[in-house]
DNA sequence: ACCTGAACACCGTTCAAGT
DNA sequence: ACCTGAACACCGTTCAAGT
């Protein structure tokens, strides 16, 4: 077999086929010969629609956190409810793909279709400029290392640690309540910074009366 | 040439040139004919040593993250400041070997040897048992997430991303800073989640008195 | 233009053979 | 017991050859 009349491969399918194959067996599981076998194709094939390995892979992580990621939130409420609500969302959406979770250690993140929305949410209400990012980190971070800590109990069957380790205790608390009381001690933390910073704003003068207003 | 008189192959020595190997090039970038080649031996003789390559990385990981985190800590402090302290010198370490942070993604965690006291000391200060757990999970969580995301920051000009992404700005804040403000947002708030619990623990009679005591 | 089979240069790992 | 060279079963990727 050749060039056939319509083509045999369709970028939308092997995105959507690589995310169902990583979600089963995660990332260093997929072969592109069997990312093909399945979809009944050559794998060199592959390289007519796709770079290397690595857009296939990027593909599934669009498809799965972009494309997938629909919260609707309420534009009336404050902005800290309104990150909370996004927040939330995220991180459900990374609790149904777990074996994602490593990409967004190697490459840029910031894969949310919500980053730009937070942003300008923030810079609306106020937030000083350079305290945005800075912020947004801390809450990103945050997120992302609370998914992966979500990914491992749940695998933790699987992996029999080592003996001094014993075995994760049932939390005893809801898992999102948990996220949610951390993320709300952050954004106050940064409410607060903010405010320090405006009282440390005025008084730039010398560093001791820095420390002084900061106590 | 064959066996030796003396071993050739030192654990300790393959495990350092490990480390500085994963330092250098990355995890994924450590293939175990290079690591043979640098200690001048064969590939296959490590497997009188190790059981798979997996055993090194693990390793490595333990020699750079917990034989080489020293922090002294004040034991007079509360139990705050210690946690914060903790925390900071388990942050710096990271940040020393961000090429072994997707480890800390696949495997179980709690990897510094602070894990323990730390949940000793929140024991002795009248922690309730079932949300220690939960605490230090958040507050872990958040320590790795910001990790990763220092470890990003330190490669973004490498990967020259989506001109969608502006090139991340000069933060403005000290990394340090910026990370013990989320960190102390963090302990406050499970401070605040203790006290609630206590509240709620007295009345827990009605889900609707639950919602108003809370509120 | 699109697909294929074969090949290339790598892996981690195994194993019979050497002393 | 410890080390070796060769081999095995995999990779991602390239490419001439087919239509």
């Amino acid at each position: 077999m050749a060039r056939p009349t319509s083509p045999l491969i369709d970028r939308r399918r092997v995105i959507e086929t690589a995310l169902r194959m990583i979600d089963r067996n995660g990332i260093d599981g997929l072969s592109l010969r069997d990312l093909a076998g399945e979809l009944g194709v050559n794998a060199a094939s592959l390289y007519h629609h796709f770079a290397d390995k690595d857009e296939i892979i990027d593909g599934a992580a669009r498809l799965a956190l972009i494309e997938g990621f629909q919260t609707t939130i309420d534009r009336d409420q404050p902005w800290q409810e309104q990150l909370v609500q996004l927040s939330l969302g995220a991180y459900e959406k990374l609790r149904e793909h777990p074996n994602l979770i490593p990409l967004l250690t190697l490459r840029a993140d910031r894969r949310f279709s919500s980053h730009h929305y937070v942003m300008r949410l923030l810079r609306a209400n106020g937030f000083p400029e350079e305290l945005i990012v800075a912020m947004m980190e801390t809450t990103g971070a945050y997120l992302i290392g609370m998914a992966i800590r979500s990914a491992h109990e749940e695998r933790a069957v699987a992996y029999e640690d080592e003996t001094l380790v014993p075995p994760i205790e049932a939390s005893a608390i809801d898992p999102l309540e948990q996220f949610e009381i951390g993320l709300r001690g952050l954004i106050v933390a940064w409410e607060q910074a903010v405010a320090d910073r405006g009282v440390r704003g005025r008084r730039r003068a010398t560093r001791t009366s820095q420390r002084a207003a900061t106590a």
